[in-house]
DNA sequence: TCTGGTGTTTGCGGTAGCGCAAAACGGGCC
DNA sequence: GGCCCGTTTTGCGCTACCGCAAACACCAGA
């Protein structure tokens, strides 16, 4: 069993309100584990043996059709749990989890959640909160599709990115994970081609610089304002 | 205070776990209220004062946009929790509730949660679950706009809504609220022109019969078909 | 250094569905 | 019964975006 220094991960919403002798409790029933850039870590459809908190890297969770098509449903970032199928007392993993980035992980067995939550109920509230806040977030998500056109969309999409897992540089902020057209196409319903054209378009625009899997978002502020103009104040 | 009975609400799943003595003591802390047709239960952006439990009736809850649109984030039917703000510990409801027909609520305060869920954690369990299922069917409805086109998420929408609060008729189904075009299309990400014409095309092919806030589903399973057949398997 | 493969760019139709506008409908209320 | 108002229907043009296809760039591995 891997020790896992409880400093690191005291201080996570998951944790708040626990004491630091429960804390080690819980994380003696973890091991942690290793997933390589771009391996799976669990399928959608497959067994929920497992939940998971990330130490390091990120995370794509992704669902997909019976067509197979795919949407993303979120990147994890350091800190965040995924795989809580539990949670909705589902037997089977919602979607697919896969490594965007050598990533670290702390898994637990499905099985030790009930015995856990009845030991520590504050970990059951600090998932509710989780949990709400991510439904909060799809509701707008939903909006933005319901109301906004693609070029808003992918602005809101970059920003939200960049607020979750940007590296500030000096002059710009770089989503520091591997990301293709593909997979914000998947974010924002639309398709790669499209996503394709408008960088290019705020590319010659200087508002980003990007690349292969690479973006980097050079004018946030312009950014924004692109995000929150509406359909018809776009040539004032 | 009302007087309320608990053999009325014991089975829900809200209150899976609970003791009768616990369920008596919970519903002590609540008051029940009446909303007739029409009438806001709470606003988008007002303090999250209390949160409902719906007894009869049906609620519409709905996100607005800082320019006016709106979608509908769900209907309410009846043992269902709502304005759960608190959930997602947020200050402020997120969207509007309204009752779209003569309602019957249970309303706590939302101060009472912290000491409901401290003096019976298979609450917070509950609603954990509760608000898992909600963000699965969220990230479904996310799926369903990224990858559908408009007349297969209009029949997914009936054909929950028919399922959640669908009245069984000698002959097909009829959804038991009132509901129009424009809620349809909020619920679609479209428009209440496109619905009706929609609409209209199944209502000549006998697949629905429908009016003024009304629905009837009269062939269920063929808009099962319509609603799974993907885009170019149309003209077969 | 060359070479294969994956990711990206761009052009060019085609079309689903939007937006506006106007008419028809229907139900409630006096 | 007749009037008024909110809902629904329908026509018509338009455009944002898709879908296909081909060229292009870049990285990894031989």
């Amino acid at each position: 069993m891997a020790k896992v220094d409880t400093s690191l991960v005291a201080h996570l919403p998951l944790f708040a309100g626990v004491t630091p002798e429960a804390l080690d409790e819980i994380l003696r029933e973890a091991r942690s584990a290793r997933f390589p850039r771009n391996s799976a870590i669990f399928e959608q459809g497959a067994d929920a043996q497992s939940f998971f908190l990330l130490l390091h890297g990120h995370v794509r969770a992704a669902k997909t059709t019976p067509t197979g098509e795919q949407i993303v449903v979120r990147y994890v970032a350091p800190g965040e749990t995924f795989g809580l199928a539990m949670a909705i007392g589902a037997a089977r993993y919602p979607a697919t989890a896969m490594a965007v980035d050598d990533s670290v992980v702390l898994v637990w067995p499905t099985s030790a959640w009930p015995r856990l939550v009845e030991r520590f109920p504050a970990l059951a509230a600090n998932t509710l909160q989780t949990v709400g806040t991510r439904l909060q977030e799809s509701h707008t998500r939903i909006l933005e599709m319901s109301t906004q056109q693609v070029e808003q969309r992918i602005a809101h999409a970059l920003l939200r990115l960049a607020k979750q897992s940007g590296k500030k540089l000096d002059h710009g902020i770089e989503i520091d994970f591997p990301i293709g057209r593909q997979d914000i196409a998947q974010m924002t319903g639309t398709t790669l081609h499209t996503v394709s054209r408008i960088l290019s378009g705020w590319e010659s625009q200087g508002l980003v610089e990007s690349g292969r899997q690479r973006i980097i978002l050079r004018e946030p502020h312009k950014i924004v304002v692109l995000a929150e103009r509406n359909a018809d104040n776009g040539a004032a």
